[in-house]
DNA sequence: AGCACA
C-alpha cells in the first residue's frame, strides 16, 4: 500500500503533498524555500538542511494539487527551479507528510546556542567566539556555561536571519586552529536556535560580554588576567592601579561638590576631571589624575580620612577601572578641568539642550574591548575632541538605552537644579549667600596630614557650608 | 543531485 520504503525511479513515484528538494545551495534558508514554492500554494510545513550536506529539503503543501501543480510547472518549464541561481531539484517525496518537521532548536530565532564540542571551558576564549560570529553580523551578547552536553554558548544576534546566517555557515564547522590553544585538536561547533529572543547580561566577564553595553559592570572575580588581582613580589595581592580614584564617600552629612573634591585632590597634583554619581544610595566620586603615581600618592594620604572634621564625609579610595573619564564639562555632578572655557559650556549645558552629551567613560577596562568589533558595529560613541561625544544616531544601536548605569558610571542624571539633596540641607539653612568656587572650598582636617594647599578646617556645623553648589535653587 | 525525524 505505502510505496515508502521501496525503491522509487524517476517518473514513476506518486505524487505526494510533500516535496523533495535537492542540489540547493548551503546557505538556503527556509524563506527562500518558502519564496520558490509558495506560488504554487499553501505551505504547511518544511524541512531545510537536510542530508549529509545539509542541501536538501522537504515542503509540504496543503493541498496534493498543489504539489503537483508545482512539480508539474517545472517539468515542463524552460527556466528551472533556482535558488540564487543554483537549479534546483524538485519530486514528490516517498512520505506524504513531514513528521517532526523542527526540534525547539529549529525554529529560528536571533539566538543561537552553539555547543563547542572537544574542548573545555577555558580553550575557546569568548573574544574568539566573539570574531568567529561576528563575520556574520553584530553580535550583540555573549554569555557561556559548562553543560553536560559541553561547553555552550548563547550568541544574540539583531535578527534571525543574521543568526541563521551565522548558523548555516559554521554549524558542524570548525573554529580555525590558529585561534585555539594548540593542544585542541578538534573544535566542532553545533548550532540550533535558542528559544532565548534577549539573553540578560549581568556582568562583562570571561563567560559573558553584552556588546551593546560597554558600560556594564565588569565582574573582578570573572575577568581572567584582566582584573584578576596581580600579584605582588612578596606573593600577595596587588591592586590593578589607575590613574583615576574611585570615591565613596562614607558618613555624607554635608555636600560633597565637584569644588570641594577637586580641592582635596588637587593637594596631591593637577586634577583632570571629576564626575560625582549615586551608586546604591551612596555617593561616589571618580576623580583623574594625569598618571598612576599622582594617583597613589593621593589614595595613600587620604584613605579612610574624612573631608570634615568629626567623622563627615569619610573617603574610601580605589582604583578604578577608567583611565579617562568622559564627562560633562562643567555640571553640578562633574568638572573637566581641562578644557579651557568651561564655563561657557556651562551656560549651554545648564540650559538643558535637546539631546546635550551626556556622560561617558571613554573606557572601560579597556583591555576587554581591546581588538574587538565595536567601532565596526557602531557601539561605541564617536569621541570628539574635548571629550565631548558625538550626537546619538539611533539607528547604530536600536534598543540601547541612552543612559547606562554602571560601576564607576555617572549615569548623565538629568540637572538636579531643582531639588537639593537631603544630605546638604544642613548646610543650606546654615545658610550663606553663593559663593564663588574658590571662596566655597572646604577644608580637609588637619589630621589629614597633608597641609599644602588645604585650608584651614571649617566646622560642618559653623557658618560656612562647605561646597554648596551656587546653583542649587536656581 | 536521489528522501529526514525521534
Amino acid at each position: 500500500m505505502s510505496t515508502s520504503g521501496q525503491p522509487q525511479f524517476r517518473y514513476t513515484q506518486t505524487p505526494s503533498k510533500v516535496l523533495h528538494l535537492r542540489n540547493l545551495p548551503w546557505e538556503c534558508t527556509e524563506e527562500e524555500l518558502i519564496e520558490l514554492c509558495k506560488p504554487f500554494g499553501k505551505i504547511v510545513n518544511t524541512k531545510c538542511n537536510v542530508g549529509a550536506n545539509r542541501n536538501q529539503a522537504f515542503v509540504e503543501f496543503a493541498d496534493l494539487n498543489q504539489a503537483i501543480s508545482m512539480v508539474s510547472y517545472y517539468a515542463s518549464s524552460s527556466e528551472p527551479a533556482q535558488v540564487r541561481g543554483k537549479t534546483v531539484y524538485i519530486q514528490y517525496s516517498n512520505r506524504h507528510e513531514i513528521v517532526n518537521n523542527k526540534s525547539p532548536g529549529d525554529v529560528p530565532g536571533n539566538v543561537l546556542l552553539v555547543t563547542i564540542e572537544g574542548v573545555e571551558a577555558g580553550d575557546v576564549s569568548i573574544d574568539v567566539i566573539h570574531l568567529v560570529f561576528s563575520a556574520f553580523g553584530f553580535v550583540h551578547k555573549i554569555a557561556t556555561f559548562e553543560k553536560a552536553a559541553g561547553f555552550q554558548a548563547l550568541i544574540q544576534f539583531t535578527d534571525a536571519e543574521t543568526a541563521s546566517a551565522a548558523r548555516n555557515a559554521l554549524n558542524e564547522r570548525s573554529i580555525p586552529r590558529y585561534l585555539l590553544p594548540e593542544h585542541v585538536n578538534s573544535c566542532h561547533l553545533r548550532i540550533s536556535y535558542s528559544a532565548h529572543t534577549d539573553l540578560n547580561i549581568k556582568f562583562q566577564s570571561h563567560r559573558s560580554r553584552d556588546y551593546t553595553n560597554p558600560y556594564l559592570p565588569v565582574n573582578p572575580t570573572a575577568i581572567e588576567g584582566i582584573a584578576q588581582p596581580a600579584l605582588g613580589p612578596d606573593g600577595k595581592r596587588k591592586e590593578l592601579e589607575s590613574n583615576v580614584l574611585l570615591a565613596s564617600i562614607e558618613n555624607m552629612q554635608y555636600a560633597v561638590t565637584v569644588d570641594v573634591l577637586h580641592t582635596v585632590f588637587s593637594a596631591f597634583g593637577t586634577v583632570q576631571k571629576i564626575a560625582i554619581f549615586e551608586k546604591n544610595g551612596q555617593t561616589q566620586a571618580l576623580v583623574q589624575y594625569p598618571d598612576v603615581s599622582t594617583a597613589a600618592v593621593a589614595r595613600e594620604a587620604l584613605e579612610g580620612h574624612c573631608i570634615y572634621d568629626g567623622g563627615y564625609c569619610k573617603l574610601h579610595l580605589s582604583y578604578s577601572r577608567h583611565t579617562d573619564l568622559n564627562v560633562k564639562a562643567y555640571s553640578d555632578k562633574s568638572r573637566d578641568y581641562t578644557i579651557p572655557d568651561a564655563s561657557l559650556l556651562a551656560a549651554q549645558q545648564v540650559s538643558g539642550l535637546p539631546g546635550a552629551p551626556t556622560v561617558w567613560p571613554n573606557s572601560q577596562a579597556g583591555p576587554i574591548y581591546h581588538g574587538n568589533e565595536f567601532s565596526a558595529g557602531g557601539a561605541a560613541p564617536a569621541q570628539y575632541p574635548g571629550g565631548q561625544v558625538a550626537p546619538w544616531d539611533p539607528s547604530l544601536q536600536a534598543g540601547r538605552p541612552p543612559f547606562v548605569s554602571a560601576a564607576g558610571t555617572y549615569p548623565g542624571q538629568p540637572f538636579a537644579a531643582s531639588s537639593v539633596p537631603a544630605y546638604a540641607t544642613a548646610a543650606v539653612t546654615a545658610g550663606s549667600s553663593p559663593r564663588t568656587p574658590t571662596s566655597q572650598i572646604p577644608s580637609a582636617i588637619p589630621s589629614m596630614g597633608f597641609s599644602p594647599g588645604i585650608p584651614a578646617n571649617v566646622r560642618p556645623g559653623g557658618a560656612s557650608p562647605p561646597g554648596h553648589p551656587t546653583y542649587y535653587g536656581q
